[in-house]
DNA sequence: CTGAAAGCGCTAACAG
DNA sequence: CTGTTAGCGCTTTCAG
């Protein structure tokens, strides 16, 4: 079922038919009306592929998500921020026209040649001078990013809040439970949320004053390293921080039950917060204190901002997105 | 940059390019190997789209999962049994060279045109006579499911357990610790899961004699579902049956709390079970005993499955996945 | 207002 | 063994 098929059954020329059924052109309202209904009654609908060739546009939108490169998993246990990012996401590009395809970095694996052929990217939480990015960019594909390339300040297509609002937010809440002293456990990607929470809690320390209490552990240890750094707490010479902010929820669960053990009792004695609200931080006990990184939200942004760029709206501001702090047992201590 | 670049460049002609690059047709090895280079060296890589035309071939699977469309969401709360099954099938079609796209159902919403372009699709729990199913049919593309239609009996590339081993099991396992009158609590979607888990179990009571205790109940309503059903049984003339068997985990876990609140202990006085793990079975207290569905597996199959058939391996059987039952304290009780 | 015709970049017959 | 050529289904000038 070609256009010619059309064409032959509404009378009319492959031209007419075409420009009928995109609105191009010039044609008799009457005579469009005509294709229409021809089309409609044949079920109709143009080969993707083919006007894909000549419009060299695929109708389709590419999505990256770096943490999970990194994971070397699609599944981290517990972790629904980023299914939750490309269910809505996939959502948002179907109800904007476009498909929504799942890749990996495209740098590394072997990713289908397709992968370069689609209109634009979506990269979520991309890393310094991100190798994903520079493909792209050599092969002119347009992207949206979800939190800054941290060695690309000149680049400001991006979406999210920048972690620094949410790492003041949090040791806000923290002092205002009476933590006198906060620790950081952030991951190590080098991506702009390890990378502004971190700068955002030093600067911190050192306008008041603070100690600093640093810890950085690889995402992919989840709670196994969160209880590492609790251990690593636990055997210093130092007393135990009263306040801990762990980036991911797996590592603040992690942390906070092997602190239990050790006789502590959250929040009496430590307050933990998480900065990435997940399963485990819903259901530990107590349950933890931590940031919506509103994946659902953030992910709508990401598409709807990628479509009108390539819709050629040029000069847009990328939203900000603001995050929620849920704020649950984890921290539940009152000062007077 | 196109095959002509690529052409010239190497001193031959785009039909030796194209042969060399693609292996078929015969070229001399030092041509080939010299093309080879060339391309390389410029960083070439066929268009995608371009090819695809010719070979109606795009790199691309479809994966559309019907209870999603249902849920009318792709966020369902603590559900992470379809972000499971995405993101493994995206690495499996990616490691074999295909890429994922997620696409609502094609026949009601606007789906990108190129959603009918796509290789093949894996269509997650498909419901009876799924228009999907059939309207992928009619555009004869290759299709497999996950789980039956069961109006099609004829049709067997589908993948799973088929829910009669769950429930004969979960049946066995509830008996095995004294359940002496079991309630089952199904979906209303038409898929094979609800509909084989109910025939299992109403097979079982007519043959053992037992009496029925069935309540069906919509996916959508999530723990307030559960928690309905509950009040049903409490309300109800007959006494609370002394185990409940419900498919999805978040009315097992509304369930279960109703009961706790009208003063019942589980599992001392009423044994609960899920048909499928999510974060409420795991994280209710006491935890629910669950089916573990295998997303990842499943969905590897499906796709292994599914690219195979695509590469012309044609009679294949489809595997049967056997879930495992993770056994909880909700059905922890000893029977002398 | 409508249609003929020229490609988009590639693959695959078919000649040479 | 290599190159010429005819399309794949569609969009888009450009003539009629």
């Amino acid at each position: 079922m070609t256009i010619h098929d059309v064409a032959k059954q509404a009378g009319v020329s492959i031209t007419t038919v075409s420009h009928s059924l995109n609105g191009k052109g010039v044609v008799a309202a009457a005579t469009r009306q005509h294709v229409v209904d021809v089309a409609a009654s044949m079920g109709y609908s143009a080969d993707a592929i083919a006007r894909g060739l000549r419009s060299s546009r695929l109708g389709v939108l590419g999505l990256v998500i770096r943490p999970l490169d990194s994971l070397d998993s699609y599944q981290p246990v517990g972790v629904d921020y980023f299914m939750r990012f490309a269910g809505a996401a996939a959502v948002e590009a179907l109800d904007r026209g476009f498909g929504l395809m799942l890749v990996r970095d495209p740098t590394t694996s072997r990713v289908p040649d397709i992968a370069l052929a689609v209109d634009g990217f979506v990269i979520s939480d991309p890393i310094g001078n991100d190798p994903v990015i520079a493909l792209l960019n050599r092969n002119d594909i347009p992207l949206v990013t979800v939190g800054r390339d941290v060695e690309h300040p000149e680049f400001t297509d991006w979406v999210g809040t920048g972690a620094n609002a949410d790492c003041a937010a949090i040791i806000a809440h923290l002092c205002e439970r009476g933590a006198k002293s906060i620790a950081i456990v952030t991951g190590t990607d080098v991506n702009s949320w390890n990378i502004d929470s971190e700068t955002t809690y030093l600067s911190w320390a050192a306008e008041q004053g603070q100690p600093v209490i640093l810890y950085r552990q690889d995402e992919t240890s989840g709670e196994a390293g969160g209880r590492a750094v609790a251990e690593e707490m636990l055997a210093s010479e130092s007393p135990i921080p009263d306040a801990v902010y762990c980036l991911t929820g797996r590592h603040a669960a992690g942390l906070q039950t092997r602190l239990q053990e050790a006789g502590y009792s959250i929040p009496a004695d430590v307050l933990v917060v998480a900065g990435s609200d997940s399963e485990q931080t819903r259901n530990s006990s107590p349950p933890i204190t931590s940031v919506d990184l509103m994946p659902e939200r953030t992910a709508r942004e990401a598409v709807a901002l990628l479509v009108r760029r390539l819709e050629g709206d040029t000069d847009l501001t990328p939203p900000l997105i603001e995050n929620e702090l849920r704020i649950r047992e984890s921290t539940n201590r009152h000062v007077n």
